[in-house]
DNA sequence: ATAAATTAAATTGTATACAATCTATTTGTA
DNA sequence: TACAAATAGATTGTATACAATTTAATTTAT
């Protein structure tokens, strides 16, 4: 006998679990053009925001990416050790710790011009239903941060 | 100066940053509830699949959750261990792998009933929101296998 | 009938993620 | 000004993820 709990859950009823499944396989899709650059997604993420804003504060690449320092510390170490990125502590707050692109991380941006659109290829929606799509999930996101 | 490729490729503008945050982010929501069972997220839907279609191949178990061996099997390991699934050999191809629940696995979704909503509770969308999001979601993993 | 190709899991190696804890530094306050 | 509280990163431990490879079993093609 099947009950209306039961159909809450069942796998095709979960609403995460199609937002980590696509989530997931569309990082895979990106797997072979980072490849190229030898970076991996959350790298990559991690230059998207430099790009944008050089210099910042590993807290603030946290509270921006939803990474950790657990996270982020060691995924650092590997950009600074691919010479894309340097670390340095604050002057004058020396707990805090600046991250800044290499002259080489500065390059790289270029190389990565051809990447959204790569990807944009694999994510067979319309305009207006990835506009829609980017506006439902960050209204969660805002939602998640008011528990 | 700016250019229409350096609009591309900021953080705001990518679609797959909000959809891996948001999934990232709910997925720790969950954990609290989990916990209680002594199971991750992962591990949930595993439980999900087997308790709608109890007795699946490792290989059906991973199409389903697009998941690998290289997860799946140390994955299957520990709910064995935990006693919640049983592994046994297939009959006629002893290369496949049969996953069945056991009683206490079976048990856990009197427990897990309560699940959905408490997570439901924490995605602040209206219900039409939600089925739009579902929609599109899977339209995005519809069209990833036609690559 | 048997060698080659295929298939299902397991294994190996690398890279996240994140909770919990630790360390060093800074800030607030009695 | 001492000293408790708070803060920023680093560290530790556990659990995914996934590519690539390996192993064992089965199918296919000759």
């Amino acid at each position: 006998m099947s009950t209306n709990l039961d159909e809450l859950l069942k796998l095709d009823n979960q609403l995460c679990f199609p937002l980590y499944a696509a989530s997931k396989e569309i990082i895979r899709r990106y797997k072979p053009v980072l490849d190229e650059l030898d970076i991996t997604y959350t790298q990559y993420l991690v230059l998207l925001v430099l790009w944008e804003q050089d210099n910042i504060l590993v807290k603030d690449l946290g509270s921006r990416l939803y990474l950790d320092s657990g996270t982020l510390t060691p995924l650092l170490k590997k950009l600074e050790s691919k010479g894309y990125i340097l670390r340095s502590k604050g002057k004058d707050d020396e707990r805090e710790l600046y991250i800044h692109l290499t002259e080489l991380g500065k390059s790289m941006k270029t190389e990565a011009y051809k990447i959204p659109s790569s990807i944009g290829a694999c994510v067979k929606l319309e305009p207006d239903e990835a506009k829609v799509l980017y506006t439902l999930l960050y209204k969660i996101l805002r939602g998640l941060n008011y528990d």
